[in-house]
RNA sequence: GUCCCGGUAGUUCAAUGGAUAGAACAAAAGCCUUCUAAGCUUUGGAUCAAGGUUCGAUUCCUUGCCGGGAUACCA
């Protein structure tokens, strides 16, 4: 941690048995210091007590102890640890300054590989709901977060066009001959409308068990490209597409490439047959062409359907391969749900037993659930992207205009366009990404608490603060030795910590890490602004540095919610 | 049946094996002639159970109980 300020830390404390691979953290109790290191491992080393050893350590600091103004001032210990009192002008000026360096807070752990992220990956004729709205967000902050470490991010989209779900689409609006598909010119969000069929067609099937042949001997037609068929398919699928390119759009979603399944699948086909040949996959019950991967504990897989008719498993070993043709890339990561997780393992493996060695990673994320139960087109229960998103813009809309009565239409409306897309982008980003998500809409649309607006307010306060002060801070100016309270201590400390949030949200693919340290920060500041005033100030010099500091928290505020593809307002 | 994930305040979530388990919502009480009250302060309240490893366990291991997911023709 605090990796900003550690090499200064090292520095002043050289050759007194803290190896740099110590790490330092915050003790309980600021009144012990303001970093600290437990001595277990280092005591270890020298095969001493750690109680002891931290006394020992801050015998030899206290010995080699160089001028007063370097970053740390002294040494204490505290039992098995010691606690570390530093210098708060150094500490100030240190942070302030560094924090103009290009890519601050960045790292080149990527050194320039190129990777390729794919998701959301969703599927035509489908609904739009939150669980792909997670997707996005987790999405977006990955590319955002390895493009800060210095990967080279290429984003791609794989659409889902050509299974199962449009066969049943396509056959129940054949079947019931919708009138709607006439005067489609009228239905306002066609992607939606379409993903409403899709869960009438389930629910019929579900009901009328007696037409799974129909459906069988539809996917045939539809696989074989049935003119008739390919009318409706061409014309829905546009739907669909251009629904989602809109969301994309909105969300901050930009592919380089999108892959589609009906140009895929064919080649699939082929790889299952070379797969057959090779004796790798075998014919299985009724015809159907499985993989048995249970010598790896990976049970059987299916690569075909009796029916001949491909499964997702027959088009993503096509995809994979098509990947890295198309595009030169390091290595590729999928984003999905956890509950795929099984089936990456053996898609994986049988890309492995196939001789195919590219990189290939999963990362699942857990459900979103309601907090009244499941979410299930079935039970059409689904919380869609569409209804969510207006019904945060309503009541964001209405409380920016209580606000703000002089602001026109179109300005209130951009606003709250903004303040909308971060906090559904803040609502799907602050749960651990691999957990389970119970989603409560009241939660969400609570403008209090853990929150985007609580951190967009801060940069707003800020921004107000200094159109206000109506000062140019030169921070070469800046007299850094009247930073000297534990406030503007812990915002330094925070901010010098920065860097290391970065690497763990994205070592633990987990972007709520980089989530909570914006609100974590948000609060430190706005714990200071309510103990300190910044512009009502009888000494400018003060005014001067209380204002760069604010103006760097937000810089770090801003730099990190950039990463969550979160924007933020001037005024709110 | 087997495999994977989870179980922490009333609720939703935090806590690389480290000092006194943190937030938010909800509940109760306060703060706007003062830089945006979408804010701040204060109060009460929790580690599923039993073992084990360790100087030290919410964290690691074992077992049990509870919940979720996956498990060849669903997507």
């Amino acid at each position: 941690m605090f990796d900003l300020i550690k090499p200064d830390i090292f520095e002043c404390i050289t050759s007194i048995g803290v190896t740099k691979d110590t790490d330092f953290s915050l003790p309980p109790n600021p009144e012990l210091g303001d970093l600290c290191f437990a001595c277990f491992e280092l005591a270890k080393k020298e095969k001493k007590d750690p109680v002891e050893f931290a006394k020992e350590i801050v015998g030899r600091f206290h010995f080699v102890k160089r001028a007063k103004t370097d970053l740390v001032l002294d040494f204490r210990a505290s039992g098995p640890y010691v606690n570390v009192i530093l210098n708060n002008k150094k500490l100030a000026e240190i942070v302030l300054t560094k924090i103009d360096q290009k890519n601050y807070g960045g790292n080149n752990l990527g050194n320039g590989q190129k990777v390729m992220i794919e998701y959301p990956s969703q599927n035509t004729h489908k609904e739009f709901h939150i669980g792909h709205l997670r997707n996005v967000c987790i999405g977006n902050s990955l590319v955002g977060l390895m493009e800060k470490s210095g990967y080279r991010v290429v984003p791609v989209n794989y659409i889902n066009d050509f299974g199962s779900h449009v066969v049943k689409c396509l056959w129940y609006l054949e079947k019931t001959e919708d009138p709607r598909i006439e005067t489609s010119f009228l239905i306002k969000n066609k992607q939606k409308w379409l993903g409403m069929i899709y869960a009438e067609a389930n629910k019929y099937i579900a009901k009328h068990k007696e037409v799974k042949q129909e459906l069988v001997e539809y996917q045939k037609r539809f696989e074989a490209r049935d003119p008739k068929i390919m009318k409706l398919f061409q014309l829905t699928r546009q739907w669909s597409i251009e629904g989602f390119n809109k969301i994309h759009e909105e969300l901050g979603v930009r592919h380089e490439k999108v892959f589609f399944e009906s140009k895929i699948k064919n080649k699939g086909q082929k790889i299952v047959d070379e797969l057959l040949e090779k004796k790798i996959a075998t014919v299985g019950e009724g015809g159907a062409i499985i993989i048995d991967l249970q010598p790896y504990n990976l049970d059987v897989a299916l690569l075909r359907k009796s029916s001949g008719s491909g499964v997702y498993l027959t088009s993503d070993l096509a995809l994979a391969k098509e990947k890295f043709k198309r595009i030169k890339v390091d290595q590729s990561i999928n984003i999905t749900g956890t509950e795929q997780n099984f089936y990456f393992k053996q898609l994986f493996k049988i890309l492995e037993l196939e001789g195919f060695h590219n990189k290939m990673t999963h990362i699942g994320y857990g459900l979103v659930n309601r907090s009244d139960g499941k979410m299930s087109s079935r039970l059409g229960n689904v919380i869609l992207y569409d209804d969510l998103k207006n019904e945060i813009f309503e009541k964001l809309f209405q409380e920016t205009k209580n606000r703000h009565e002089e602001w026109n239409e179109k300005k209130l409306k951009e606003v709250t366009q903004i303040l909308t897309q971060a906090v559904l982008k803040f609502t799907l980003l602050k749960h651990e990404a691999e957990k389970t998500i119970s989603f409560d809409i009241k939660e969400a649309t609570n403008m209090e608490g853990y929150n985007a607006l609580y951190i967009l307010y801060t940069v707003a306060r800020i921004n107000s603060m200094e159109r206000k002060s109506g000062l140019k801070i030169n921070k070469k100016k800046i007299n850094f030795q009247l930073l000297d309270n534990n406030e503007e201590k812990n915002l330094l400390l925070f901010i010098a910590n920065y860097s290391a949030i970065i690497k763990k949200a994205l070592a633990n693919y987990n972007p709520s890490v980089l989530v909570k340290y914006c609100f974590d920060l948000s609060k430190e500041f706005n714990n200071y602004y309510n103990k300190f005033s910044i512009l009502k100030n009888d000494d400018l010099e003060v005014t001067k540095a209380r204002l760069a500091l604010c103006l760097a928290v937000r810089r770090v505020i801003e730099d990190a919610l950039k990463i969550l593809t979160i924007k933020t307002v001037e005024e709110m």
